[in-house]
DNA sequence: ACTCCCGGGACGACCCGTTATT
DNA sequence: AATAACGGGTCGTCCCGGGAGT
């Protein structure tokens, strides 16, 4: 997030530290929010963990509100993209793709990411009813996960991966729906061995699917 | 506010009971948090909406925190048995009823539930990375919900109605799973239509298992 | 104050109960408020360090005021006569007892009670001003001890031992004075070696006013 | 306030000065605690009577406790080099001058302090066995009282005053002794009277070490 | 132009000494 | 004699405004 700035030529501007500072700022928010949730943030909490002061925290978010924000557009969204979509572009069958990158990301899930779930999910239960704007956000941020999901599943459907008479965006909504199901169970339970009926269960399901 | 009291003679007293004001304040400490979340609800609020006052509250419970166990104990286990465990023996076949238990509950989401999603789940996955307390608790709710699934799924199986090489845990806890995302992914998204997806999935799912 | 009850036949009454707990009250008061000043203790601490209930406390005293008053009166004079009065009665030359009892008083001062200070001369600091009842009770207090030493000196002096042109009243409160300095002293260096300065001037002291 | 200033401009900022908010509650704290005791004094009753908010006054002392160690270490010792130690520089005989400054001060002890006692002597009372910081800073303000008078009973010491035998930090020790000693009967019996025994007791005294 | 930092109050959980009820 | 209930008070934190400084 921070590093390999190093070998950059840098645009020479000084005053790119603006771009900075706010990056700085959401990497530590999102470690934070991650960890505590969004309500169990404070402002100094963050501004204590930079190298900068209350005031200037206010300079690039006026309010917590819009560090929330702007942590669901600019930091989450990103990561949706980078784990779950992707990786499937590598994929000649992305509804396979789909079940691998399950296997390898969720069967791997170490014990950090076991207590504290998906970073999404958080948000969601957390401050989706609380916060029209968050919602909105929140429901973008969803949004794009089907739909770029979709998007592949189309993909596999054109080249006969899937039945004909199967809804893609169904399908895509049902796949989030699990990430969402494994993510939060395991939370709750603290056992990786949620991973195992999961895994069957979904190629079973998958099979239901597939051509 | 909870009649009940028929049988027993008791002189009526006014309003020193102990039971009765604890049941209160449990009530409506549920409501507040399943609106606001644990963190986002303050003692006062809750006080506010009963008959009684901070010091009383303190009374019966010595922390926000010990509220909060109590809700998970005394309300959401209680819910999660009348909700998901109950009617489930009125069947014959118990993995039909749980398909048609889900149709049913899930399928006349309102509004309401829409927005706030699974009151276990929320607390699950507010409370559970930030609390030793909290986690063992819900981790006991879920276990509970697994295992009293479980015995339903075990006593389909004896009767046929499940594969004999399937491990009903596994399915217990998928089904767990599924409510989890539902009511998680349903909250993100404030769209019913994620029933949709669901139901088709599910009974693929259970035509997998089933005998 | 205490003590001395075992030879006794003791008035057969079952409801000397109603003493017994007013003495346990006191006594576990009396150690609390020594060891955290009267407004660093709550009523519920020293409820809890007796095997009585906030009820039965407030009915043995109406008010903490009450307990503390009683503090005063029942156990801290009681105090007084038995360490610094009662012992002077074996000495033919009461200045000299003076002299000795508190050599030997202060000079084994441990570290407990060097922390600690004089239970009289702490309540006196902290509570004379803060509430009349207090202050009155504690001037008593003070008085009792400079009027009983009085005594003694008169004797002293009848005996020829002070100087005819001293007022013995004078000198009992001067004594009186250096106990709280001395006592009040040592809680503040925490040094057992503020002894050492005393001992000496007090010698010098003495000699001024001896015949 | 603060002069110092001296040569800087500073176009006098209207409200926002550091420095004087911090004097400004120092002041206003001392004189609470000095009437009602550190425990008996709310930093909202501090608060209210500057002209200040809650919230500045958590700007620059993050806790009530760090309140009381400023008012120790700015306070307090600045009072105690004010009142007892610059005065004597103007004597040729500083034994002579102890015991003129006495006399001066504690002769005219008015109503006021006569109740309330030595700023310093109370804090030692009540705060120094509860709080291992309070100790701490308070034996550091006992400790240069003593040494700063020692540096002066040595100087007369030097001048013949002293008796050659004669160990000055003890007399300094016993003479901070008397001064609690007299304070805090004082305040216990609230009678000037005391000051009369103290007067002819400490003349007596210093002629035991006087050369 | 951007950062700093003093300041503002409302609110947080929790505890206090006490009274009503039984 | 004991428990349930009472409110007001405690210290401390929160998110944030806005003038001053570099």
């Amino acid at each position: 997030m921070k590093a390999a700035v190093s070998g950059r030529p840098k645009p020479a501007k000084k005053s790119r530290d603006l771009e900075k500072s706010r990056k700085e700022i959401l990497g530590v928010a999102f470690r934070e929010v991650y960890e505590h949730g969004f309500q169990g943030v404070s402002v100094q909490d963050i501004v204590k963990k930079t190298s900068m002061t209350n005031g200037a925290f206010y300079h690039h978010f006026p309010t917590k509100l819009d560090l929330g924000y702007a942590l669901v557009d600019e930091v989450i969204k990103g990561m949706i993209i980078d784990r779950w979509i992707k990786p499937l572009e590598g994929y000649n069958n992305p509804l396979q793709g789909v079940v691998e990158l399950f296997e390898i990301q969720a069967g791997r899930a170490d014990v950090k990411s076991l207590r504290l779930g998906c970073p999404l999910n958080n948000l969601v239960q957390e401050m989706a009813p609380l916060d029209k704007g968050f919602e909105k956000r929140l429901r973008g941020a969803l949004n794009l996960w089907i739909d770029e999901l979709d998007i592949h599943l189309q993909r596999a459907k054109k080249k006969g991966f899937i039945k004909r008479n199967v809804a893609t965006r169904d399908v895509a909504t049902f796949i989030v729906l699990l990430h969402e199901g494994f993510y939060g169970l395991l939370k709750g339970l603290g056992d990786p061995k949620v991973y195992r009926s999961l895994r069957e269960a979904l190629r079973n399901y998958v099979t239901t699917v597939a051509a």
